[in-house]
DNA sequence: CTTGCAGTACGATAGTTATCGTAGTATTGT
DNA sequence: ACAATACTACGATAACTATCGTACTGCAAG
């Protein structure tokens, strides 16, 4: 089913997600900012980063009692994977189809609109 | 967990997918159209559907001995949620990154960017 | 020292998904 | 009428995920 680690799953992205802005991070420190969002014990957000570790979402250094966390991907790289997964399932590789599904999905501002026209250029102009 | 029916499994998106293109359509042309992707039982599709009508994904007509299934939302609608829920929880919130995610999931031709350059205009037409 | 706190490790559990086998029931062909 | 075929219903099972409690360990304060 859904094993393949390049694709975390909603708690794990969570977490990731914490590692990708703070940066390096205790299991405390991820705990306190999880915690915010929602109810959870510190010994799930513990046992989420071991597993993660084992599956290599996470690297751990352990050299202090307390371990620190780091995501082992970069946000961008996970992104791509996510985008290039829902992509293929959902929308039989039409990125338009995506794009459209994510303006629809909530209210967009012209100015935004805007940005995604410079975006596309940009990406254009890397691409040769 | 993932409790809300408003965004299938991967087994059930594929199966969704068939009843998009195909519209109405028996257990039997499900699964075959199924099968031809990836080695399944009958049996496995029927129960499937089975347990995508308790969801409410798909509608069921019983009125003939072999039940026809129709999905009970539209292609769009579900990708919208699918979009929309990927944007909130990988992308927070920002359409443009994923886009750009997407883009740089895999090849895309010129001809592509044009088009979504033509969608963007279209979709700003139709918001005023 | 010893008590208490901050950590990690780990087992247990419940919920969900995907998959399949078996049993039972209706239909059809000979 | 009966055997074979086509269906549906349903239970069992194996992964996996998420969550938490308990136990163990190190360390620091008194």
């Amino acid at each position: 089913m859904q094993k393949d680690p390049s694709r975390p799953t909603e708690a794990e992205l969570e977490i990731l997600t914490v590692l990708w802005s703070r940066g390096q991070s205790t299991v405390r420190e991820v705990h306190e900012v999880i915690a915010k969002s929602k109810p959870a014990q510190y010994t799930t957000v513990l046992k989420q980063l071991q597993v993660m570790a084992e599956k290599g979402l996470v690297r751990r250094d352990e050299t202090e009692r307390s371990h620190v966390y780091e995501a082992s991907r970069a946000m961008e790289w996970t992104q791509r994977q996510l985008a290039g997964d829902l992509l293929h399932r959902a929308f039989q590789g039409s990125a338009g189809g995506l794009m459209m599904g994510a303006l629809s999905a909530r209210k967009t501002s012209k100015r935004e609109l805007a940005e995604l026209r410079r975006m596309l250029d940009n990406f254009e102009k890397g691409m040769r």
